[in-house]
DNA sequence: AGTTGATGTCATAAA
DNA sequence: AATTTATGACATCAA
């Protein structure tokens, strides 16, 4: 019979306490070619090569390949005992390539091939988060798998959120100059407490280094005319509101040389601002500020002067939207820090200390301008922490929707893998059927379904077995 | 008037 | 030790 599955195979029975000892040993190893069944071969015999050839054809089903670790639901495929000794089905033998087609699609695939190099913003985040985020259907082996091929799938969310970048428009340009503008919207932030600037969290800076305390607490070159006089509180939007046509004369696309030519306003650079060329800093560098100060509010038109001043925080006013001054830019202006905001917030540190050292600063200036640094750069930090975590938001439901796509491929395969095992368990049931039923026709035997069942060792050949002894012989 | 998103700020920890 | 960066929490504003 077995002769006739594959030409090569005997049927071996190996079978302790046959019946037929001539012909079967009561060894269990031994084994006997059951020859005869080729010279006697029956119509029957016929049926059960084919099916033999059928069970042993169904190939599709030995590649047929699931997870043992199938996430959703532990379901003991494998429980029929004929099924056992076969191991054909490698179902603990997810591979690599296991991703569903459904998922080929993906837009993580586009984004793989479109931006390779890039880590997913989570991993580039904290290369040790995927511990933390695994869900729970993942475990094991296959989890790992699963993350890994997930992981290979990077959204590059940078380039579809850098756009996102929380550009507030403060009016401050690269080179460190600050629009103003004193028509139409200037008036609300003008008119506005600028303690209630946006963002303004009260109380918490602490009272010395406060530039709000420092602003009021050093008033020693304000003039007492009052025309620069202002408080924080007035500050310079008051002033522009109040003298808007001097003002709005002022040439506002003047800006600082960038650094590290920082220049700064003197008397004796102080013409009309149209026709002003700012210094290279070199030139002013023994400055005294308050006494440049004073001496500027003192000769000339102050206001004339104030545009001057004001448009060390200005920057080119390329929109005609007009840019509110920051709370901040307010600040430094009242207090006449003599450069640019941005760059006391983006010089590198021994920059930012040599840009101190050119200046002799009170220490309410020097407060705030350490403060302004300190409020600059955790802007930015604050934006780039917003702009991860959007990301990760994006990657993280990516990633959701691909563990969804797998989830129901996996439960696709496992219904499909379901349907083919009934098809096998129903044509091994007719195979025993037929074998046994030939066995009792050829041998006499009550071979029982109950009793023995057949096995396939390694070497391919099979071997009709008691049940209670079948496992130990493999 | 309450909600929500964007943004700035502060405090704190970590690098 | 000083500085920078990251992030949660909170406040404010505008839609």
């Amino acid at each position: 019979m077995c002769s006739a599955i594959n030409g090569v195979l005997p049927l071996r029975i190996s079978c302790e306490g046959l019946a037929n000892p001539g012909r079967l040993h009561g060894e269990v190893s031994m084994s006997t070619n059951v020859t005869g069944f080729r010279a006697q071969r029956s119509p029957q015999h016929l049926d059960m090569d084919l099916a033999w050839q059928e069970l042993m054809a169904i190939t599709e089903l030995q590649e047929f390949e699931v997870p043992n670790e199938n996430p959703f639901e532990a379901i003991p495929y494998l429980s029929m005992e004929p099924m056992v000794s076969q191991g054909g089905f490698g179902m603990s033998q997810p591979q690599p390539e296991s991703i569903p087609a459904t998922c080929d699609a993906h837009p993580a695939a586009v984004y793989e091939s479109a931006y390779p190099e890039m880590m997913p913003p989570y991993q580039r985040l904290n290369p040790h988060m995927d511990m933390h985020y695994s869900l729970p259907v993942h475990s094991g082996h296959g989890s790992s798998r699963m993350i890994t091929n997930t992981q290979a799938l990077h959204p590059p969310l940078m380039s579809l959120l850098e756009h996102m970048n929380m550009t507030r428009g403060h009016g401050i340009t690269k080179d460190g100059v600050i629009n103003l503008h004193c028509t139409g919207q200037i008036k609300q932030a003008c008119a506005d407490d600028p303690e209630s600037d946006s963002g303004l969290s009260l109380g918490s800076s602490p009272p010395l280094a406060s530039p709000e305390n420092a602003a009021h607490g050093v008033p020693s070159y304000l003039p007492a005319d009052g025309t620069m006089g202002y408080t924080e509180n007035e500050s310079i939007g008051e002033q522009c509101r109040m003298q808007p046509s001097l003002l709005g004369s002022v040439d506002y696309q003047q800006s600082y040389s960038s650094y590290p030519g920082t220049s700064f306003p003197t008397p004796a650079n102080m013409q009309p601002i149209n026709q002003q060329t700012y210094q290279p800093i070199a030139s002013v560098k023994q400055l005294v500020l308050p006494t440049a100060l004073h001496d500027l509010q003192l000769n000339g038109s102050g206001l004339t002067r104030l545009g001057a001043y004001q448009s060390m925080y200005s920057k080119p006013k390329s929109s005609s939207v007009p840019v509110p001054l920051s709370r901040d830019e307010r600040r430094a202006l009242a207090l006449k820090i003599p450069f640019a905001l941005d760059k006391i917030v983006n010089l590198p540190v021994d920059d930012f200390n040599e840009l101190l050292a050119q200046f002799t600063l009170s220490d309410a200036q020097l407060a705030l301008v350490r403060d302004i640094r300190r409020r600059g750069k955790n802007k930015v930090a604050a934006q780039n922490c917003r702009k991860r975590k959007l990301e990760n938001i994006v990657y993280l439901e990516n990633e959701l929707g691909q563990l969804r796509a797998q989830r129901e491929h996996l439960t696709r395969e496992r219904l499909e893998f379901q349907q083919n095992l009934a098809i096998i368990k129903h044509r091994l049931s007719d195979l025993y059927t037929q074998v046994f039923s030939q066995l009792r026709d050829e041998e006499g035997h009550p071979y029982s379904v109950d009793e023995y069942l057949l096995q396939q060792t390694n070497d391919g050949n099979i071997y009709l077995v008691p049940r209670n002894t079948a496992l130990e012989g493999e």
